[in-house]
DNA sequence: CTTTAACCTATCCGAAAGGATAGGTCTGTA
DNA sequence: TACAGACCTATCCTTTCGGATAGGTTAAAG
């Protein structure tokens, strides 16, 4: 079984070499950035999978990924990272990839992962894959004040102002003013639309 | 490497069976049922896995796995199914599956992915993973009309009722008529309810 | 101790939404 | 032809919403 790993990140290679090489029938081949790797799949013979660090030189993204898998030999490419997003993952796997292999990954499995993935099947950590993809942060919440944030959320309990009126124990003008001042703060013209970025947003 | 398969399909058992024992370090238990199954593991030493059919007798759906799961020794447990849904799949990982085999996988990548989940990785096909939930249809798009689409199309579009009138070249009171009617054919109580019914069905 | 700013509160009024009711136009069918 | 059913259209009328304006409270800064 042939395996290259491309990785700017000496300490990581070559922790993962000797370990690979520990299984015994796994000869591995190492390069340090995008270019090395083309060179090495275009000298030597097709390797079974090739790793590729997508924050190395030449990379740009997913760009290196793709320029990988459509060169000669067809061989399997998978992508290494550090701190690449799920959206990363789920792209570089539309692309063709042959599977994703966070570096959060214990060495154990990571060496489980790279042999599955020598062997012609597609991998990635299924709890990385099926987490949601929680927005960073609300820009929105940040914005609002308490009394807002509560307003809001009645309105996408689709209740009349009367009832958040009641829910909260405030007066109705009172509600239709935080509504007032919460459309324009998170750029709505009136309350479906408030409702619906509220929504988008992954509020309540 | 010891594995027990429970599967009231005789067919796929024993070739599944044939498979694994001709990769030469495994050793295969078999069960027709869940019974048989917990009769296998409370008897023998540990399994490093178990693969367990979801449409076999006694499995109850989910709770046969969970019920195996919580047995003594310790064992990983995977859902094998012919139909489950991604959402069944989901389910089964997050109660702590070792990971799940739908039977369409052909029968090497079956057999690696049983490989990788004794070895104490989780697997579960990626392409069967990353798809969308799509609902099957949309039973709210069948039940209005053509009229009725459009105007709600336009209250997602945060339009007034007038904008909409003036959008579909009808007068305002016909397009509060269609209001009322889908509001009703959706369930909503009122223009953001129905807004935000018709954004969670993905109408639009 | 003022001052400023941010927030919560309230009043008034025009505009929009929502309900009830009814006529008009197509289908397909007896 | 007559009829039923589904759909689109329109007219009143009441409720709700949305905007403009302004007073009251609290906390931080001068």
């Amino acid at each position: 079984m042939r395996v290259l790993i491309a990785d700017d990140h000496d300490l990581l290679r070559d922790t993962l070499v000797m370990f690979l090489e520990a299984q015994g029938d796994i000869i591995v081949r190492q390069a340090a950035n995008l270019g090395e790797a083309h060179k090495l799949i275009d000298a030597e013979e097709v390797f079974d999978l090739v790793l590729l660090d997508l924050n190395m030189p030449g990379m740009n993204g997913l760009e290196g990924l793709r320029a990988t898998l459509a060169m000669n030999g067809g061989q399997r490419v998978a992508l290494l990272s550090g701190e690449a997003t799920r959206e990363i993952a789920e792209n570089a796997l539309e692309a063709g990839a042959a599977g994703f292999v966070p570096k959060t990954l214990p060495a154990k499995s990571m060496i489980n992962a790279v042999k599955f993935m020598a062997m012609g099947e597609q991998y990635a950590p299924i709890d990385f894959m099926t987490a949601l993809d929680e927005s960073p942060e609300h820009p929105l919440a940040e914005k609002l004040s308490p009394r807002e944030l509560q307003v809001l959320k009645g309105l996408t309990e689709a209740k009349s102002n009367k009832e958040i009126a009641r829910d909260l124990d405030i007066t109705e003008p009172t509600v239709k003013l935080h509504m007032k001042t919460l459309y324009r703060k998170v750029g709505a013209a009136n309350r479906t639309q408030a409702a619906l970025i509220a929504r988008e947003a992954g509020l309540f």
